[in-house]
RNA sequence: GGGUCGCUAGCUCAAUCAGGCAGAGCAACGGACUCUUAAUCCGUAGGUUCAGGGUUCGAUUCCCUGGCGACCCA
């Protein structure tokens, strides 16, 4: 045996964690030795030394214990060696349950095994690491020293089960579907390229998973999600990564205002889970997540936020007047954009952050919802309405567009947009027009932007606060 | 893409305004200590001040360029 596998050895038994040795031993009164043995193995955080007595925290994921070390009981080595464990080192601990004479619960060892040291410095003990490009960068010691980057891998896991339990139980089933796309669909976005060499052909990151989602239904499943990672190649903001998580579900036989009921359900089923609070305070005011969401069309959502009425424009098909009305409120137009993206565009510049409390805006303009059904009663819009809180947009619910023929005519429309420099305009998939062609059922779908769901029930400033291993560059040059 | 701010020891921060020996606490290392728990006490060591250039007798400090990040705006 080498020395380097006596420095790293390959396993440790324990008997107990650290939680479960706090619970059984919590009524232990001061100055006891329990005669229970137990072993434990965990992180040191501390380490003091007093002469012929040591002291250390040994943490795990459960909590932190203290381990006591005697040299009468030791032995001279053995306590030298204990005083030399550093902060940080990885140890396993054996001995007897105790409480010291101030009353403080210990392990009371005989005998420590550093299981992996620490060869660095710990991030200081009680300021932590704060600077935040360091705690991106080494997340790992971020989770060691601040609480609240625990919360938020805890808080993760409880959305994805509250979301999956209750669509489970709602008959939907979790599917998985290709990452590596021939053409990226289904959203309004740039791709990330990438090339496969035996098949010599590029491949797209999805942009989403929604026209292999639709297939599904064609094939006969009626209730499917998949939560997602989806890429988009944009810039980095507080509400946007490159890579970020969404739950896009469909329901057979649905509308959107089925789906905006199901997202509805979903949402508080999630912030129970997460932080347990359907009323969180964000941006000065009282979120309520428990009465029923509010439901105002972009007409509705513009006028109220910038006191305009774009109706009368709209329905005389004024387009200058439009603009002129973007101008006015500071919109930045792009000259080849049709009405309906210039209507979108004023909405999310102008009204979208207004929106604090939870709100589905409807109305979409044919234009920019390619995918979804065109509104059952008003010509030029789409059954789409996006779910806003806190003045982000959370969450699109559509009537899925499921009749080939429109289907085509609006890749057709995107490929001219795409033609007058809209690069974000998709392509037209004659795969996925044959499959409508086979008839797809009349469905509700949903993309709940999961991320920045997090970040407001967690009130993270930013979306890189809740993805572990947000995008950043090398902190070097050719480094990384 | 634009604006503002930041980057100093392993970590948290001073020193920068108004140029004059680059410092502290914690961590590390050596020592003392039989009930500590932010242990304490004594001592030691620790620096490409993000990088490069400029101004200057002298630059962490002023100027320019670049890197990385944060915030705001688009």
């Amino acid at each position: 045996m080498t020395e380097s596998s006596d420095a790293y050895p390959y396993r440790f038994e324990r008997t107990s964690s650290v939680g479960r040795l706090r619970e059984r031993f919590s009524e232990l009164a001061a100055g006891v030795e329990s005669g229970a043995a137990a072993s434990i193995a965990g992180r040191l955080r501390t380490v003091r030394t007093h002469g012929k007595l040591a002291f250390a925290d040994l943490e795990d994921a459960s909590g932190r214990i203290q381990l006591f070390a005697q040299r009468d009981i030791l032995g001279e080595e053995a306590m030298e060696d204990f005083a030399r464990l550093s902060v940080g080192d990885v140890v396993g601990a054996e001995g007897e349950v105790v409480t010291t004479r101030r009353g403080e619960l210990s392990l009371k060892v005989a005998r420590v095994t550093v299981l992996a040291p620490c060869l660095r410095s710990m991030p200081e003990k009680w300021h932590g690491m704060t600077e935040i490009e360091s705690r991106y960068r080494q997340r790992y010691l971020d989770l060691l020293v601040n609480p609240a980057a625990r919360e938020v891998v805890t808080g993760r896991a409880a959305a994805n089960g509250a979301a999956r339990r209750m669509l489970e139980e709602r008959g939907f089933i979790e599917v998985e579907t290709p990452i590596l796309h021939p053409l990226a669909g289904g959203a309004v976005a740039r791709p990330f390229k990438t090339h496969h060499n035996a098949l010599d052909m590029d491949l797209f990151l999805r942009i989403a998973p929604e026209l292999y989602l639709k297939r599904l239904l064609i094939g006969g499943l009626e209730r499917v999600y998949e939560l997602n990672r989806s890429f988009r190649n944009e810039g980095v903001s507080s509400r946007h990564n490159p890579e970020y998580t969404m739950l896009e579900a469909y329901e057979a036989y649905a509308d959107y205002q089925d789906t905006m009921s199901l997202v509805e359900d979903l949402v508080r089923a999630i912030a129970a889970a997460v932080t347990g609070s359907l009323q969180p305070t964000r941006l000065g005011e009282t979120i309520d997540l428990e009465a029923t969401f509010r439901r105002i069309t972009m007409f509705e959502a513009v006028e109220e936020a910038a006191g305009v009425d774009l109706r009368p424009a709209w329905d005389a098909r004024d387009d200058d007047r439009l603009r002129a009305s973007a101008g006015e409120l500071g919109v930045d137009l792009h000259p080849a954009w049709a009405r309906g993206k210039v209507m979108a565009e004023i909405f999310e510049s102008c009204a979208e952050r207004t929106l604090l409390q939870p709100t589905f805006v409807a109305g979409f303009p044919v234009e920019v919802s390619p995918l979804a059904k065109a509104h059952r009663s008003i010509e030029g819009f789409t059954e789409h309405a996006d779910l806003v809180i806190a003045g982000v947009e959370m969450c699109p619910c559509y009537s899925e567009l499921n009749d080939p023929a429109e289907q085509r005519r609006r890749f057709e429309q995107q490929a001219q947009a795409r033609s007058q420099g809209d690069e974000e305009a998709s392509l037209p998939d004659e795969d996925f027009l044959e499959a409508l062609s086979y008839g797809m059922p009349p469905a509700g779908g949903f993309g709940l932007g999961v991320d920045r769901l997090l970040s407001f029930l967690l009130g993270a400033s930013s979306i890189r606060e809740v993805i572990l291993f947000p995008t950043l560059r090398p902190s070097a040059p050719g480094g990384g």
